[in-house]
DNA sequence: TCTACGGTCTATAGCTGCTATAGGGTCAAG
DNA sequence: CTTGACCCTATAGCAGCTATAGACCGTAGA
Protein backbone atom coordinates (compact mmCIF):
# COMPACT_ATOMS: atom_id res chain seq x y z
CA UNK A 1 0.00 0.00 0.00
CA UNK A 2 2.58 3.08 1.58
CA UNK A 3 5.61 2.80 -0.07
CA UNK A 4 7.24 2.40 3.31
CA UNK A 5 5.24 -0.40 4.29
CA UNK A 6 6.98 -2.47 6.53
CA UNK A 7 6.43 -6.60 7.34
CA UNK A 8 6.52 -7.94 11.21
CA UNK A 9 9.59 -8.96 10.42
CA UNK A 10 11.03 -5.90 8.96
CA UNK A 11 9.62 -3.72 11.67
CA UNK A 12 11.18 -7.06 13.80
CA UNK A 13 14.67 -6.44 12.37
CA UNK A 14 15.08 -2.56 12.23
CA UNK A 15 14.16 -2.04 15.70
CA UNK A 16 15.94 -5.27 17.31
CA UNK A 17 13.21 -6.27 18.41
CA UNK A 18 11.59 -9.58 18.38
CA UNK A 19 8.82 -10.48 16.10
CA UNK A 20 6.90 -12.32 19.19
CA UNK A 21 7.40 -9.24 21.30
CA UNK A 22 6.19 -7.10 19.17
CA UNK A 23 3.09 -8.47 18.75
CA UNK A 24 3.08 -8.50 22.79
CA UNK A 25 3.44 -4.62 22.72
CA UNK A 26 0.35 -4.66 20.29
CA UNK A 27 -1.59 -6.90 22.45
CA UNK A 28 -1.16 -5.42 25.58
CA UNK A 29 -1.98 -1.59 24.09
CA UNK A 30 1.64 -0.40 23.73
CA UNK A 31 1.37 -0.29 19.59
CA UNK A 32 -1.41 0.33 17.88
CA UNK A 33 -2.81 -2.50 15.82
CA UNK A 34 -1.46 -1.99 12.20
CA UNK A 35 -3.48 -2.22 8.98
CA UNK A 36 -3.66 -6.14 7.58
CA UNK A 37 -2.41 -6.81 3.87
CA UNK A 38 -4.42 -8.88 1.59
CA UNK A 39 -2.62 -12.09 3.42
CA UNK A 40 -3.65 -10.88 6.69
CA UNK A 41 0.11 -9.77 7.48
CA UNK A 42 0.37 -6.91 9.80
CA UNK A 43 1.79 -3.50 7.89
CA UNK A 44 3.47 -0.92 9.42
CA UNK A 45 4.65 2.36 8.79
CA UNK A 46 6.63 5.06 9.76
CA UNK A 47 4.87 6.32 12.58
CA UNK A 48 4.71 2.85 14.20
CA UNK A 49 8.58 2.35 13.78
CA UNK A 50 9.32 5.44 15.49
CA UNK A 51 6.96 4.48 18.26
CA UNK A 52 8.27 0.93 18.77
CA UNK A 53 12.52 2.63 18.61
CA UNK A 54 11.19 4.63 21.28
CA UNK A 55 9.42 1.83 23.38
CA UNK A 56 13.07 0.01 22.93
CA UNK A 57 14.83 3.64 23.73
CA UNK A 58 12.99 3.31 26.83
CA UNK A 59 13.66 0.03 28.13
CA UNK A 60 17.20 0.19 27.26
CA UNK A 61 17.46 2.78 30.13
CA UNK A 62 15.25 0.39 32.03
CA UNK A 63 11.91 2.26 32.27
CA UNK A 64 9.21 -0.31 33.11
CA UNK A 65 6.31 -0.58 30.22
CA UNK A 66 3.90 1.02 32.17
CA UNK A 67 6.25 4.03 32.50
CA UNK A 68 6.90 3.84 29.23
CA UNK A 69 3.33 3.89 28.53
CA UNK A 70 2.98 7.12 30.58
CA UNK A 71 6.14 9.04 28.68
CA UNK A 72 4.23 7.90 25.32
CA UNK A 73 1.12 9.65 26.49
CA UNK A 74 2.78 12.37 27.56
CA UNK A 75 4.98 13.38 24.57
CA UNK A 76 0.90 12.97 23.05
CA UNK A 77 -0.04 15.77 24.17
CA UNK A 78 1.79 18.74 23.62
CA UNK A 79 -0.02 20.77 26.45
CA UNK A 80 0.96 18.92 29.31
CA UNK A 81 4.02 20.54 31.08
CA UNK A 82 7.55 19.27 30.12
CA UNK A 83 8.25 18.88 34.13
CA UNK A 84 6.12 15.93 34.56
CA UNK A 85 8.47 14.22 31.15
CA UNK A 86 11.84 15.60 33.69
CA UNK A 87 10.18 14.28 36.87
CA UNK A 88 9.77 10.66 35.52
CA UNK A 89 13.24 10.89 34.28
CA UNK A 90 14.62 11.77 37.43
CA UNK A 91 12.71 9.42 39.41
CA UNK A 92 14.44 7.14 37.01
CA UNK A 93 17.70 8.05 37.73
CA UNK A 94 17.64 8.21 41.56
CA UNK A 95 16.46 4.41 41.59
CA UNK A 96 19.15 3.56 39.15
CA UNK A 97 21.39 5.44 42.07
CA UNK A 98 20.45 3.63 44.31
CA UNK A 99 20.77 0.37 42.64
CA UNK A 100 24.63 0.84 41.96
CA UNK A 101 24.95 1.68 45.58
CA UNK A 102 23.11 -1.48 46.62
CA UNK A 103 25.23 -3.73 43.79
CA UNK A 104 28.56 -2.07 45.12
CA UNK A 105 27.84 -3.10 48.52
CA UNK A 106 27.34 -6.46 47.33
CA UNK A 107 30.11 -6.66 44.96
CA UNK A 108 32.15 -5.88 48.36
CA UNK A 109 30.50 -8.94 49.82
CA UNK A 110 30.91 -11.13 47.06
CA UNK A 111 34.78 -10.38 47.25
CA UNK A 112 35.31 -10.86 50.67
CA UNK A 113 33.25 -14.24 50.97
CA UNK A 114 35.24 -15.57 47.54
CA UNK A 115 38.65 -14.26 49.05
CA UNK A 116 37.53 -17.17 52.15
CA UNK A 117 38.41 -20.05 49.47
CA UNK A 118 41.42 -22.01 50.45
CA UNK A 119 42.66 -23.32 46.78
CA UNK A 120 42.63 -26.72 46.61
CA UNK A 121 40.27 -27.78 49.45
CA UNK A 122 37.58 -29.62 49.63
CA UNK A 123 33.57 -28.93 50.61
CA UNK A 124 34.04 -29.88 54.16
CA UNK A 125 36.64 -27.57 54.58
CA UNK A 126 35.18 -25.02 51.91
CA UNK A 127 35.13 -21.17 54.28
CA UNK A 128 32.83 -19.52 51.67
CA UNK A 129 29.95 -21.82 52.90
CA UNK A 130 30.42 -20.60 56.10
CA UNK A 131 31.26 -17.19 54.73
CA UNK A 132 27.86 -17.25 52.76
CA UNK A 133 25.85 -18.89 56.11
CA UNK A 134 24.22 -15.96 58.69
CA UNK A 135 26.00 -16.00 62.24
CA UNK B 1 7.49 -33.17 69.10
CA UNK B 2 11.04 -31.83 69.40
CA UNK B 3 11.66 -29.33 71.63
CA UNK B 4 12.86 -26.55 69.26
CA UNK B 5 9.43 -27.38 67.00
CA UNK B 6 7.93 -24.16 64.89
CA UNK B 7 5.31 -23.80 62.86
CA UNK B 8 5.79 -22.30 59.86
CA UNK B 9 5.26 -18.98 61.03
CA UNK B 10 7.45 -19.06 63.57
CA UNK B 11 10.37 -20.11 60.64
CA UNK B 12 8.51 -17.21 58.54
CA UNK B 13 8.98 -14.53 61.65
CA UNK B 14 12.91 -15.97 62.13
CA UNK B 15 14.06 -15.39 58.42
CA UNK B 16 12.39 -12.64 57.66
CA UNK B 17 10.43 -14.99 54.96
CA UNK B 18 7.11 -14.93 53.88
CA UNK B 19 4.87 -17.53 54.90
CA UNK B 20 3.48 -18.06 51.23
CA UNK B 21 7.40 -18.29 50.69
CA UNK B 22 8.60 -20.94 52.14
CA UNK B 23 5.30 -23.02 51.30
CA UNK B 24 6.67 -22.34 47.42
CA UNK B 25 10.15 -23.18 48.23
CA UNK B 26 9.00 -26.47 49.62
CA UNK B 27 6.87 -27.14 45.97
CA UNK B 28 9.72 -26.73 44.18
CA UNK B 29 11.64 -29.25 46.07
CA UNK B 30 14.41 -26.24 47.75
CA UNK B 31 13.09 -26.88 51.35
CA UNK B 32 12.18 -30.73 51.66
CA UNK B 33 8.67 -31.40 53.00
CA UNK B 34 8.77 -30.85 56.60
CA UNK B 35 6.54 -33.49 59.07
CA UNK B 36 3.07 -32.41 59.88
CA UNK B 37 1.33 -31.84 63.46
CA UNK B 38 -1.69 -33.67 64.54
CA UNK B 39 -3.30 -30.50 62.98
CA UNK B 40 -1.55 -31.15 60.16
CA UNK B 41 0.32 -28.28 60.36
CA UNK B 42 3.99 -28.29 59.23
CA UNK B 43 6.77 -28.94 61.55
CA UNK B 44 10.28 -27.33 61.56
CA UNK B 45 13.69 -27.95 63.35
CA UNK B 46 16.77 -26.52 63.32
CA UNK B 47 17.89 -27.42 59.95
CA UNK B 48 15.57 -26.11 58.50
CA UNK B 49 15.96 -22.96 60.10
CA UNK B 50 19.76 -23.00 58.96
CA UNK B 51 18.80 -24.08 55.28
CA UNK B 52 16.50 -21.76 54.70
CA UNK B 53 18.57 -19.10 56.49
CA UNK B 54 21.06 -19.93 53.93
CA UNK B 55 19.00 -19.64 51.30
CA UNK B 56 17.61 -16.40 51.89
CA UNK B 57 21.26 -15.11 52.48
CA UNK B 58 22.21 -16.62 48.82
CA UNK B 59 18.84 -14.58 47.77
CA UNK B 60 20.36 -11.29 49.27
CA UNK B 61 23.52 -11.96 47.45
CA UNK B 62 21.21 -12.17 44.06
CA UNK B 63 21.98 -15.49 43.70
CA UNK B 64 19.51 -17.13 41.26
CA UNK B 65 17.23 -19.66 42.74
CA UNK B 66 18.96 -22.80 40.92
CA UNK B 67 22.00 -21.33 41.73
CA UNK B 68 21.05 -21.84 45.53
CA UNK B 69 19.61 -24.84 44.87
CA UNK B 70 23.73 -26.14 43.55
CA UNK B 71 24.90 -24.55 46.37
CA UNK B 72 23.02 -26.52 48.27
CA UNK B 73 23.88 -29.51 46.55
CA UNK B 74 27.63 -29.03 46.67
CA UNK B 75 27.31 -28.31 50.58
CA UNK B 76 25.97 -31.44 50.93
CA UNK B 77 28.83 -33.32 49.63
CA UNK B 78 31.91 -32.94 51.75
CA UNK B 79 34.24 -34.75 48.85
CA UNK B 80 33.55 -32.25 45.95
CA UNK B 81 36.42 -29.54 45.51
CA UNK B 82 35.39 -26.18 47.11
CA UNK B 83 36.77 -24.54 44.28
CA UNK B 84 33.23 -25.17 42.64
CA UNK B 85 31.61 -23.36 45.11
CA UNK B 86 34.14 -20.38 44.59
CA UNK B 87 33.79 -20.32 40.82
CA UNK B 88 30.03 -19.83 41.46
CA UNK B 89 30.39 -17.11 43.89
CA UNK B 90 33.14 -15.51 41.26
CA UNK B 91 31.02 -15.66 38.36
CA UNK B 92 28.49 -14.19 40.21
CA UNK B 93 30.79 -11.29 41.27
CA UNK B 94 31.40 -10.80 37.78
CA UNK B 95 28.10 -10.44 37.01
CA UNK B 96 27.54 -7.63 39.43
CA UNK B 97 30.35 -5.88 38.32
CA UNK B 98 29.24 -6.12 34.71
CA UNK B 99 26.07 -4.78 35.93
CA UNK B 100 27.55 -1.72 38.03
CA UNK B 101 29.19 -0.42 34.79
CA UNK B 102 25.62 -0.85 32.97
CA UNK B 103 23.89 1.11 35.65
CA UNK B 104 26.66 3.77 35.35
CA UNK B 105 26.44 4.52 32.15
CA UNK B 106 22.47 4.28 32.22
CA UNK B 107 22.93 6.70 35.01
CA UNK B 108 25.05 9.24 32.72
CA UNK B 109 22.48 9.08 29.86
CA UNK B 110 19.97 9.68 32.10
CA UNK B 111 21.42 12.47 33.84
CA UNK B 112 22.44 13.87 29.82
CA UNK B 113 18.66 13.83 29.28
CA UNK B 114 17.47 15.37 32.79
CA UNK B 115 19.50 18.08 31.79
CA UNK B 116 18.10 19.14 28.54
CA UNK B 117 15.08 19.92 30.39
CA UNK B 118 14.22 23.84 30.10
CA UNK B 119 12.29 24.09 33.41
CA UNK B 120 8.92 25.63 32.92
CA UNK B 121 8.36 24.90 28.88
CA UNK B 122 5.52 22.52 27.86
CA UNK B 123 5.54 18.78 26.04
CA UNK B 124 5.62 20.82 22.23
CA UNK B 125 8.99 22.14 23.40
CA UNK B 126 10.40 19.24 25.48
CA UNK B 127 13.66 18.11 24.32
CA UNK B 128 13.91 14.93 26.67
CA UNK B 129 11.84 13.92 24.55
CA UNK B 130 13.57 14.17 22.00
CA UNK B 131 16.73 13.13 24.18
CA UNK B 132 14.93 9.86 24.45
CA UNK B 133 14.39 9.27 20.79
CA UNK B 134 16.69 7.71 18.89
CA UNK B 135 18.64 9.49 16.02
C1' DT C 1 2.64 -25.94 -12.57
C1' DC C 2 4.25 -28.05 -8.57
C1' DT C 3 6.75 -27.86 -4.46
C1' DA C 4 9.79 -26.55 -0.97
C1' DC C 5 10.96 -23.08 2.28
C1' DG C 6 10.71 -19.16 4.84
C1' DG C 7 7.83 -15.87 6.84
C1' DT C 8 3.46 -14.98 9.02
C1' DC C 9 -0.94 -16.03 11.58
C1' DT C 10 -3.58 -17.33 16.19
C1' DA C 11 -3.78 -19.34 20.58
C1' DT C 12 -1.89 -21.14 24.53
C1' DA C 13 1.48 -22.33 27.94
C1' DG C 14 5.84 -21.42 30.17
C1' DC C 15 9.59 -18.79 32.48
C1' DT C 16 11.36 -16.45 37.57
C1' DG C 17 10.26 -15.57 42.15
C1' DC C 18 7.14 -14.74 44.33
C1' DT C 19 2.20 -12.64 45.90
C1' DA C 20 -2.82 -12.67 46.37
C1' DT C 21 -7.23 -14.74 46.85
C1' DA C 22 -10.91 -18.04 48.05
C1' DG C 23 -12.73 -21.20 51.02
C1' DG C 24 -11.88 -23.80 54.45
C1' DG C 25 -9.63 -26.25 59.16
C1' DT C 26 -7.09 -25.78 63.97
C1' DC C 27 -6.12 -24.07 68.37
C1' DA C 28 -5.75 -21.31 72.56
C1' DA C 29 -7.72 -17.54 75.26
C1' DG C 30 -11.64 -15.45 77.31
C1' DC D 1 -18.44 -21.91 73.00
C1' DT D 2 -17.18 -18.27 70.40
C1' DT D 3 -13.73 -15.27 68.70
C1' DG D 4 -9.55 -14.43 66.47
C1' DA D 5 -5.06 -15.60 64.97
C1' DC D 6 -2.99 -18.84 62.79
C1' DC D 7 -2.76 -22.73 59.46
C1' DC D 8 -4.25 -25.65 55.23
C1' DT D 9 -4.88 -26.43 49.84
C1' DA D 10 -5.54 -24.88 45.29
C1' DT D 11 -5.54 -21.59 41.89
C1' DA D 12 -4.60 -17.34 39.53
C1' DG D 13 -1.89 -13.27 38.90
C1' DC D 14 2.33 -10.04 38.36
C1' DA D 15 6.35 -8.27 34.65
C1' DG D 16 8.06 -8.88 30.30
C1' DC D 17 8.60 -11.54 27.56
C1' DT D 18 9.64 -16.50 25.16
C1' DA D 19 8.36 -20.95 23.28
C1' DT D 20 5.41 -24.13 21.07
C1' DA D 21 1.83 -26.10 17.98
C1' DG D 22 -0.58 -26.19 13.91
C1' DA D 23 -2.04 -23.64 10.10
C1' DC D 24 -1.68 -20.20 6.25
C1' DC D 25 0.86 -17.08 2.71
C1' DG D 26 4.10 -15.88 -0.84
C1' DT D 27 7.84 -16.56 -3.76
C1' DA D 28 11.72 -18.87 -6.18
C1' DG D 29 13.55 -22.91 -8.37
C1' DA D 30 12.74 -27.49 -10.99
Amino acid sequence: MHRDAMKIGDLAWATGTKVVTIRYYERIGLLPTPERSAGNYRSYGRAALDRLRFIRRCRDLGFPLDQVRELLDLASDVERPCGEVDAIAAARLAEVERKIIDLQALAQELRRISATCNGGGTISNCRILEAIAPD
